[in-house]
DNA sequence: TACCGTTGCCAACAAGCGTTGACCAACAAG
DNA sequence: CTTGTTGGTCAACGCTTGTTGGCAACGGTA
């Protein structure tokens, strides 16, 4: 609907670069300085597109988990199947690593990271789990693997989890997850 | 041996405060002032008994997981241990959950981090585990788990994971660790 | 008492930060 | 051709940061 704009290349090429530098450097060590750098123009730009950090962050750390349709997976295999679309998911893009690394110091990193785990991982939980009042806490469960691997492998870089295969990953983590989704008690 | 000095209450009141500061804050908007004012002493005395920012945090952040002897404990239930262990070790002080903060912005930080799970508990994976030669990937695994929960509970604070009672949160988890240690295979 | 290392505060430095407003060039519409 | 809008740069602001050096008070020791 709205019309292009001639700076929307510059406005892509802002968003790169903050994905990037958020992800390799977290909130504060990203400076707007050094993502205008990137960018190739001059950091006042980003404060016209973006109005401050802040906005440029929100804008920089939408995500969208793209999980499969709740119906469309054997309940069975869910397990492998999520620990696997996490895996490429994470490793696709500089999104997710960053607001992994901005919500550990950063308020409203934290609050996106709690939304996206609520909002696109809660209604698989609850679709799939016994009894769908505890879905929150399956969803958590699984959030608490997938994240401690995320940190393991693309954070803080631990050589044995990163020296693993993917699917040695799947492996290992799908009867984890598996079983946090869908066993009766623990 | 190295005789008690008139400073040291001070350099104890420091130490405390860059340990909360570090804590709640991360590496860099922990700064040298607000550690200094919390410590109620000036910002040049940091200086003077740490050196710089780095050496503070260096000190702050000496980790004892204080993880029980490998033979100590039944092979049977060292996930339940585990888990159970690692939840007071975080609860008890702010170190824990400081040194992961850091870690993910700081490569001191990380580095630790990966010291601390590869020197302590790589030994119990190794005194475990089916092949020794498969330790440091079990014990990466189980460093997966917890430090997902660690995330999960006590830096993004997701509400279904800080509502967990700890014997909930080890009666899930405890099999998780258990199976990582000591399955013959995924 | 005279002395010297220790403990502490104060004021300042240079650098880097997010942010702002003035200004110029290119373009589209009248 | 003029005019108004858009895309962009430049120089500066106020502030905070880590860090430094000078200086005053204290406290054992000779």
């Amino acid at each position: 609907m709205t019309s292009p704009r001639r700076s929307d290349t510059t406005r892509a090429a802002i968003l790169e670069a903050a994905r990037e530098r958020f992800a390799a450097d977290g909130y504060e060590r990203a400076t707007i300085r050094s993502i205008a750098r990137d960018a190739g123009i001059d950091p006042s730009m980003v404060m016209r597109y973006y109005g401050n950090k802040e906005g440029l962050f929100a804008a920089a750390s939408e995500i969208d988990l793209r999980l499969p349709e709740v119906g469309a997976l054997p309940a069975t295999h869910i397990g492998a199947v999520l620990v696997s679309h996490f895996l490429e998911r994470w490793e696709e893009d500089d999104v997710m690593t960053g607001v992994l690394r901005v919500g550990v110091t950063n308020e409203a990193g934290a609050e996106r990271m709690r939304d996206v785990f609520r909002a696109q991982l809660g209604p698989i939980a609850a679709g799939v789990c016994p009894d769908p009042a505890d879905a929150p806490r399956r969803a958590a469960l699984v959030a608490s693997q997938i994240l401690g691997m995320a940190m393991a492998r693309y954070v803080l870089r631990l050589p044995p989890a990163v020296g693993m295969t993917r699917e040695e990953v799947v492996a290992w983590l799908a009867p984890t997850v598996q079983r946090y989704l869908t066993a009766r008690e623990p």
